[in-house]
RNA sequence: GCCGGUGUAGCUCAGUGGUAGAGCAGCGCAUUCGUAAUGCGCGGGUCGUCGGUUCAAACCCGACCACCGGCUCCA
């Protein structure tokens, strides 16, 4: 462990030192089964511990039971957790005798404590923590002895590149879980499985709510019916929203020339994240015949000598052009264009994976033109659109990230002051709304800074959903302009912004986020009518029609099923509404209501089920 | 893209070289029932794809595809 002696910010936790010694214990009985593993770092990480190692075995989960037994003897040696402060030239000599990292010295150097030692700033106390024979380069802290650890498990295997550099060797990273004890151990698996049953992409199959087919393509999204209903409502719910927030709508098309995005400066700088261009079947033919290799076309097309048609990666440039196709005086400003833009995205992939992360997905976007004096109002309206939407929907639980660009790379256009610019308008904007951020270097676009909403799946990956972005650059491309007061022509500011992010994404994070059972005004079925016997299904349609009729989504249970068969059935279908009629409720033209949250709730008539059915969906509540 | 794992019926899964199985779902028939599973019967599989080893492959080997967990990436 040791990059986070580097980047040590906040002490640790009590379970995170556990943890942490945790991986201490893993590497020593590693070290036991394996003594040349050559380890580089291993912190505590949100659900346990991971540690980084090189080893020409490759680790695999039959190894994790001999493993775990090996560590079961160290948990049971109860060493003492040992801090051993040493000089720079101590530490160097102990690396180059393979001496850290390991039960002792050894033939070969510890080669990654050695590249992590030349990153400790001189004047920076050095120290070691040793348990037993093992000796790490480790600033700690740890737990007093091995024995505190109660209980843990391997979780698994993965690769990582060393300090996270693509350019670095692969290592094996051995994943565990540690707690204080047994009980709270079991607790997390509990926990665990709990999670993975409200995984999006089972829930989805299950609800049938969308599809992923593999002859479609993977990372293509399939919206069934049921799915086509939830993402309806919620690009209605958005909608409303912006025609209240004086936007107009537009429509454009998926695919465009490829001048287009060069123009943007999407291609082909970012043409590893796309699908590659399309080419006029003319222009291919002759290529074909002059003997054009795949190599030369690909060069032909980046430097623009033969043209083409993308897939498009965004919706800005077209929502550009029609800014552009007409002269805007400055009273015409703001100009609010929105779209629900399906963009393609060459995502690579080991990480595509459900809903959450795809290769053509729905932004509900929009981009505002508007002068410098109106970008702070802009600013605050968008943010404050972001934030009330995601709590709309019950997503409370979100973070906000301002992405900075990293001075340190090539990847972003425009001049440093449009930067500062930017970033100080966006961090105004988020004050004013009482949002609190969390600055994020090398998290910008590259045409600008924004400001993101994330939120967590089940398994407690971030994504993101909103975004709010300022844009100085691309204006500038396109060379857009207005007509100011003093009848000068001048350049306007865009800000993109999607409150949503993509539809795709912000499905599957639903959801998780309800567990398949949507508030009313979202569920694809919002009432199932469900008739005791065949003898009441006249009055169930009728029901059924009266339901319809105030439009309220409703089907009626027609088989031959009992009625807790049918009961089952809808619960497990995640119906808000079952409505069981009988005898008693058609005599009095009443409905039993039951509800998916609470069960029975008695009878009442059905005017007075359809109201209250009505108001949950206008006002959009969430049980 | 990289590392590791997985791929058998619509779904969940069993099947370790010798003629493919269960439960649920589906279909048919019977049943007409009061708040989470009525009974009986029937149909359903190029065992992810392609190639190899073998007298014989779901099973062993290779490549590819897809999915899962990570890594890298994410305009």
């Amino acid at each position: 462990m040791s990059e986070r002696s580097i980047a040590e910010k906040q002490p640790m936790t009590d379970l995170e030192r556990l943890r942490h010694s945790s991986a201490h214990v893993m590497a020593t009985a590693i070290l036991r089964l394996w003594p040349e593993a050559q380890f580089a770092a291993g912190p505590p990480v949100e659900n346990g511990f991971y540690y980084d190692l090189q080893l020409d075995h490759r680790i695999t989960t039959e190894d994790f039971p001999r493993i775990e037994t090996e560590m079961k003897k160290v948990v049971a040696e109860d060493q003492l957790f040992e801090r051993i402060p040493v000089s720079r030239e101590q530490a160097f000599k102990l690396a180059e005798a393979g001496a850290l990292g390991s039960l002792g010295p050894r033939n070969a150097p510890s080669k990654f404590k050695l590249d992590i030692l030349q990153g400790i700033p001189a004047g920076e106390e050095i120290t070691l923590y040793r348990n037993g024979d093992f000796t790490d380069l480790c600033a700690g802290p740890h737990i007093a002895r091995t024995g505190g650890i109660g209980a843990f498990k391997l979780t698994g295997i993965a690769s990582a590149y060393y300090k996270g550099n693509e350019k670095n060797p692969q290592l094996q990273r051995l994943y565990g879980t540690a707690f204080k004890s047994k009980a709270e151990l079991d607790d997390y698996f509990v926990r665990l499985e709990e999670a993975r049953k409200r995984d999006h992409r089972k829930l989805g199959r299950e609800l049938g709510l969308f599809h992923i087919d593999e002859e479609v393509g993977a990372g293509l999204v399939l919206w069934t019916p049921k799915g086509a209903i939830l993402r309806r409502e919620l690009q209605g719910f958005i909608s409303e929203e912006l025609r209240k927030q004086g936007y107009t709508e537009v429509f454009t098309p998926h695919v465009a020339k490829l001048g287009l995005f060069r123009t943007s400066g999407h291609y082909p700088y970012y043409r590893e994240s796309q699908f590659p261009p399309l080419i006029e079947p003319d222009s291919l033919r002759r290529l074909a015949d002059e003997g054009c290799s795949c190599a030369a076309l690909s060069n032909l097309l980046q430097e623009g000598e033969v043209d083409g048609f993308l897939l498009k990666p965004m919706n800005c440039p077209m929502h550009i052009k029609i800014y552009d196709s007409a002269q805007h005086s400055y009273r015409d400003l703001p100009i609010r264009l929105s779209e629900f833009g399906t963009v393609y995205r060459w995502e690579q992939s080991g990480e595509l994976g459900g809903m959450t992360r795809v290769r053509g997905f729905t932004q509900d976007d929009g981009h505002i033109f508007c002068t410098e004096e109106q970008l702070a109002e802009e600013l605050f309206r968008a943010l404050d659109l972001g934030q009330r939407v995601l709590r709309a929907l019950g997503l409370n639980d979100f973070r906000a990230r301002l992405g900075l660009r990293d001075p340190d790379s090539a990847k972003y256009v425009g001049a440093a002051e449009q930067w500062g610019k930017a970033e100080d308008a966006l961090r105004r904007a988020a004050e004013k709304v009482d949002l609190t951020f969390a600055e994020e270097r090398g998290e910008a676009a590259f045409y600008g800074p924004k400001m993101d909403f994330v939120v967590k799946d089940v398994i407690g990956r971030e994504w993101q959903l909103g975004t709010v972005q300022v844009d100085y650059n691309l204006p500038e491309r396109f060379d857009l302009n207005y007509i100011a007061s003093d009848n000068s022509p001048k350049r306007p500011i865009m800000i993109h912004r999607a409150p949503l992010g993509s539809l795709e994404r912000l499905c599957g994070v639903l959801i998780e986020h309800f567990a398949g059972s949507f508030p009313v005004w979202l569920a694809p079925e919002q009432v199932r009518v469900l008739p005791i016997s065949d003898k009441h299904l006249e009055y169930a349609r009728k029901i059924e029609q009266l339901l319809a009729g105030a439009g309220v989504r409703t089907t009626v249970a027609a088989s031959s099923d009992k009625i807790g068969a049918k009961i089952r059935l809808a619960q497990l279908e995640k119906v808000p509404y079952m409505l069981v009629l009988g005898a008693r409720e058609e005599q009095a033209g009443e409905v039993a209501v039951r509800s998916r949250s609470h069960g029975d709730e008695g009878a009442v008539s059905a005017h007075e089920f359809v109201e209250r059915v009505q108001k949950e969906i206008r006002e959009k509540k969430i049980d």
